[in-house]
Order: structure tokens, then sequence, then C-alpha cells
RNA sequence: CGGGGCGUGGCUCAGCUUGGCUAGAGCGCUGCGUUCGGGACGCAGAGGCCGGAGGUUCGAAUCCUCUCGCCCCGACCA
């Protein structure tokens, strides 16, 4: 491909509302163009990209017998009602809904759930039909409360998306595990180093759930880790086992502090600069939202530790919650933010505590009124300890929950997600088959999602540098860069062509920079710029039929005979080919 | 949705506080010439209803009101 021929614009500055690297890379190389918020044009160049990245997922989920098919984008409400998530997902506002002519309810899919369900509750009727697991690659729809970086959080952005389909628990699980490897897969071969860790499953719903990260440390979700051990979690999900409390303080009668204007551990701690973090206890009041009603929480943890909040979800099977406002801190405490305790709440308000205050005794707790806190409190004597339960963050030199590994935390990107449904859909919108004693029962579902452009984003995060980006050569816009430095000096115009006649002829894919009139120093910058991996130079040596090769991201440029070069590419091809 | 900020040639920005004469700069773009291994140089040019609407004023990019769009911090997620 001549690039004199595209339309191969760069811009020497970042854009002004490109606020992370790979989005601002991406269009000063001319890849992306936005339109609107989080929505953008794939310029030609992305395009390969996406469909490099497509071609990969599309082999390993054939590879494993999956079967691509194409679902509509649009799709009628009905049947989010039907299966239960219409109003969750309206609530959350992520449904872009809207009326037809008729006066049909309408809606933009953001996933296909309910689609795939309806489409094979027709077909199956026994258990001879299963397993089966559907994929397409698709243009996905979220009026995300908050989109942004650039293609990392769109809000129309190309997700290939899977669902399995099952007779049974163990039949549900094989077909996860054989899709974990597919994932597997997927980003090895697409050249990221990426973490797959355990999950939340969220708004889908399921039991298990595995996230596939690309490590970079600009990541929006922290994930524990313990390599030694092979442990990978996110942090929402993560459980460790924390550094045990002091032991107890000799014993003394609990008493009020004045404690005015500290508001906040840090603030007791100046207050109280002999007593550890590890001994106050904090309190936290939460609005929680039900299905079916509303309620304050109130849920203590150490000092040194935070709480999890979706864990807290989780535990109160909740569907939102919030820290509570100052109002309702005050009804309930009767004092202003930060002297909430355990000892004088509203009665109505249920008390629980994340476990690591457990043996904890002899501390310091908020006094359920303004400037003042209980010291010297003991579970069992001054109140009764209450429900434990692991609603903790995990924090970096924890120990691991079943092990000695100590987790670190790092950053990484969500590019994938796998989830086994179980029932939920099936039972909810009567997807059933007949076993083999002709019983009834509900299809047991996985669902396992891929951001492909994500990934492309994802990729540039983590492989960029001061010069622009740098792609791993299997999804590459193109493989090889041949960088042209005189146009129109016969000599260089014939050994160009012949090295892009040549590469074209084996199928590989080729950028000719044959533009006219460019110094060589911003062909060196775009072809930086671009960071296409692999380059080969037509310069000064050209008369000896010889040209620098060198590799995107890597030191060091070397003068090469022609055919030493074109070797060097089949031999990089052939590397990635597995 | 709550809080903060920004809309001025294709891009990055100045000008706005303290209204005033032809609205500027750098990059990019067009033509000619010179250059040609790390974003070259000279000369000559093109390109802007200052996001939109209304208002104040003799006069508005600048002040006021409304509106639309965009970005950042939180809840959501591939």
């Amino acid at each position: 491909m001549r690039l004199s021929r595209q339309l191969f614009v760069t811009l020497r500055e970042d854009p002004a509302d490109a606020e992370v690297r790979s989005h601002a890379l991406m269009v000063r190389a001319g890849f992306l163009q936005k339109l609107a918020a989080g929505i953008y044009v794939y310029a030609p160049m992305m395009w390969r990209v996406l469909r490099k990245i497509e071609a990969i997922v599309r082999e390993e989920h054939d590879k494993a017998g999956c079967q691509e098919m194409l679902m509509p984008a649009l799709q009628p409400t009905e049947l989010w009602r039907e299966s239960g998530r219409l109003d969750r997902y309206v609530r959350d506002g992520i449904l872009f809904h809207f009326t037809d002519r008729r006066g049909a309810e309408v809606c933009l899919g953001p996933t296909h759930e309910e689609v795939v369900t309806n489409y094979v509750r027709s077909l199956v009727q026994s258990h001879k039909q299963l397993p089966v697991i559907l994929y397409q690659i698709q243009t996905k729809f979220r009026d995300e409360i908050r989109p942004r970086f650039g293609l990392m959080r769109g809000r129309e952005f190309i997700m290939k998306d899977a669902y399995s389909f099952d007779v049974s628990a163990e039949a549900m699980a094989a077909s996860y595990a054989r899709m974990r490897e597919v994932y597997r897969a997927i980003f090895r071969r697409c050249g990221l180093r990426f973490t797959a860790v355990e999950a939340d499953s969220g708004a889908i719903g399921g039991s298990g759930s595995e996230e596939f990260m690309v490590d970079a440390d600009t990541g929006e979700d922290a994930i524990a880790v313990c390599r030694e051990r092979g442990y990978a979690a996110n942090v929402e999900k993560a459980v460790s086992r924390i550094p045990p409390p002091p032991p107890p303080p000799t014993e003394r009668p609990m008493h009020k502090e004045p404690t005015p204007d500290a508001r906040s551990c840090e603030d007791l701690r100046a207050l109280f600069p002999d007593l550890p973090l590890e001994r106050m206890l904090k309190t936290v009041i939460y609005s929680v939202v039900w299905e079916d009603r509303e309620a304050p929480v109130a849920v203590m943890c150490r000092g040194d530790r935070e709480i999890n909040e979706v864990k807290l979800l989780n535990h109160l099977g909740a569907v939102s919650l919030d820290l509570a406002d100052e109002e309702t801190v005050r009804a309930v405490t009767g004092a202003e933010v930060g002297f909430a305790g355990p000892i004088g709440l509203r009665e109505d308000v249920r008390l629980l505590a994340d476990r690591s205050v457990e043996g904890v005794q002899g501390f310091l707790c908020g006094g359920n009124e303004t400037g003042t806190h209980y010291l010297d409190v003991w579970f069992g004597r001054d109140l009764e300890q209450p429900e434990t339960v692991d609603l903790g963050l995990v924090q970096a030199g924890d120990r691991m929950a079943d092990g000695d590994g100590v987790l670190e935390i790092t950053r990484g990107i969500e590019v994938g997600h796998i989830f086994q449904l179980g029932t939920k859909y099936s039972e909810a919108m009567g997807a059933w088959f007949d076993d083999e004693q002709q019983r009834r029962q509900p299809i047991w579902m996985g669902c396992y999602g891929i951001g492909i452009s994500r990934v492309a984003a994802a990729a540039i995060e983590q492989n960029h540098d001061r010069n622009g980006m740098i792609w791993p050569l299997p999804i590459a816009p193109y493989s090889v860069h041949l960088v042209q430095l005189k146009v129109g000096d016969p000599v260089q115009d014939a050994l160009a062509g012949e090295i892009h006649d040549a590469l074209e002829g084996e199928g590989v894919d080729v950028l000719w920079d044959d533009r006219a009139k460019v110094s060589p120093g911003a062909k060196f910058k775009d072809a930086d710029l671009v960071g296409v991996p692999l380059r080969i130079v037509v310069g000064r040596d050209a008369g000896e039929r010889r040209v620098e090769w060198s590799r995107r991201g890597e030191e060091g440029r070397e003068v090469v005979a022609v055919e030493e070069a074109l070797a060097r590419v089949r031999a990089a091809l052939a590397e990635i080919r597995s």
C-alpha cells in the first residue's frame, strides 16, 4: 500500500481532549476521529487493526467449535422486561431506548443475553441438541454515564460476545473452562501481557466469573496478585488474610473523649498519638437500595482498612449503595458526619462489621455525638460484637486467604470477561430442554465478552513510547513500514518498488511511504508515531541494494542487504504464526 | 446526575478581567524555488458569521440571560 494514496494526516501536538496516551496517539496518527462524546470514526489504519484482532478472535473461537452469527443491534425493549434487567439498565441510564413510530419501545443492544436466549429457546427442545456455543462480533451501545479515555470507554464500541448453552452445571463449567483457554490463546496471540483474575459478576449476574486484564499502570481496575502462588483477583472480589490486631491493652472502663473536629482516623491519630490505627474502629453509614425498599446501613471496619463496597452490596443483596448524605448521617447517628459509632445508633439501623474488627479490644470508636468518641471500648463488655463478614478491601502486603503468599496490587485494563450465568436467563425467559428422563430443565448458560476496540486501545496503553505507538506485530495495521527517503530518485524508486512488490507478492502487508517532498525527518517521525513494528528504510545505500532494518520499540538499526531484510520479515512473521 | 472547567481558521493556543478601529501566533495547507538520514528554508498566498440564540450598548470574541456541545473528578463496564 502506497502511503501517498491514503488520507494520511498526522498531528504534531496532542489533541486537547485526550487524557490517556493511547487516545492521544491514535488521534495524532489519524487512527481515530471523535464524532461525539464516546463515539469515534475508525479510520482506515484503525480498521486494519480491529480486523486483525477480529481475525484472531474468530480463528480461536472457530477452532474451539463455536459458531459465529450476527444478532440485531436494535431490539424490542420487551425482551429486557422479560429477563428482568430492564429496570436496572434504565435506572443506571445505560440503555439507549426510545419509541418507534408505532409506539413500540425499542433499544440499542448493550449486550445480547436476551436476544440469544430468545433465539435458542425456540430451537432447543432436547438435551441432544446441547452443548452449543454461539458468538458474534458486533457494535454495542451503552449510554455510559461517563465515556472517557477514547476507545477505552465509548458509548458505541465493538465487542465479541459469546454464549454457551449446556445441560447441567457441570457441562456449563466445562464450556466455561474451554472458553477460558480460548481467551488465553487470543490475548497471547495478540501479543499482549495480561492477567486473568477472579471477578465479581456485577449486573450480568451468575456464579463464576473471571476478567482478563491487560497489564498497564494506567488501567482503570486494581487487581490483587500473588505471582509466586498464581493468585489474581479484582480487588472488588479479592480476599486476603489481614495482619492481626495488636494485643489488647490493659482493661480500663469505657469513657467518652472529647474529639472536636476529629472526623477521620487521620485526625484522631493526631489526638491520640499512642493509639495505633488498628485500635480505631470506623463506622461508615451507607444508604442502601434494594428492589423493594431503601434503608441506611452502618458498617464498621478497622482504622487501617477500607470497606469494599462491592462485597457489601453483594452481602446485602442490594441493587445499589452510596455513602449516606449528611442529612441521613445526622438522622442515624444524631451527630455530624465523622462521629458515627456502634453505640447509640438509631435502633432500626442495621449494623454489621468487616472481619477486620475481630479481636480488636480496648478500641476507639465514634460517639454518635458531635465532637465525641468513645475510648477503651471492649466487645462483649460494652457492646456485642456485631455480625462480622468479609467486607474489606485487600491491601498490598496482605497474605493470601489460604496460604503464605504476599499480595501486591497492580493495575489492568479489562479486555475480556467470562461468566457462568447458570439458569438466570433461561428460567426468566423460559429456555428449557427435555433431559433423558423427559424432565423439563432450564438450559445452563455462560457468556463471554471481549472488547475488540478496547483491546486495540489497551495494546497501545501497554506498548508506546515518547515518539508514538508500538503495535504488537500480530495486530499492527501493517507488518512492514517501508520508508523511502528520496522519492523520485530512480535507484530508490526501483528498489523500494521491488521490495514492496516482493512483500505483497508473499502476502505481507506493507506500508510504503512513497510521499514525495516530505523530509526524511518527517517520515521517521510519522513512522514512529504510527508504530508499525518492522521497518525497512530505502535510502543512501540503495545503489548497493542495501537497506536499513529496525524494529519499532527496539534499540539499534542495521544496514543489511535487501534479501536479508526480506528474510527477517519472513522470520518475524513465522514466529507469530502459531 | 452532582461538583469543576472549556468552546476563537484543520490542530494547539493567545486576546476576554478593564467592550473600540483590518481578530492574532505557532503548527498544518496552496504555489514557486532551494534543500533531502530524524518533524528543512525563503518568497508569495488561502483559510475565522470568535459554539448557537436573545439582550445591554453608539459599538460585543470581550458584559448579562438562555441554550447546545466538549473535557475533568465520582457511580457504570468489554
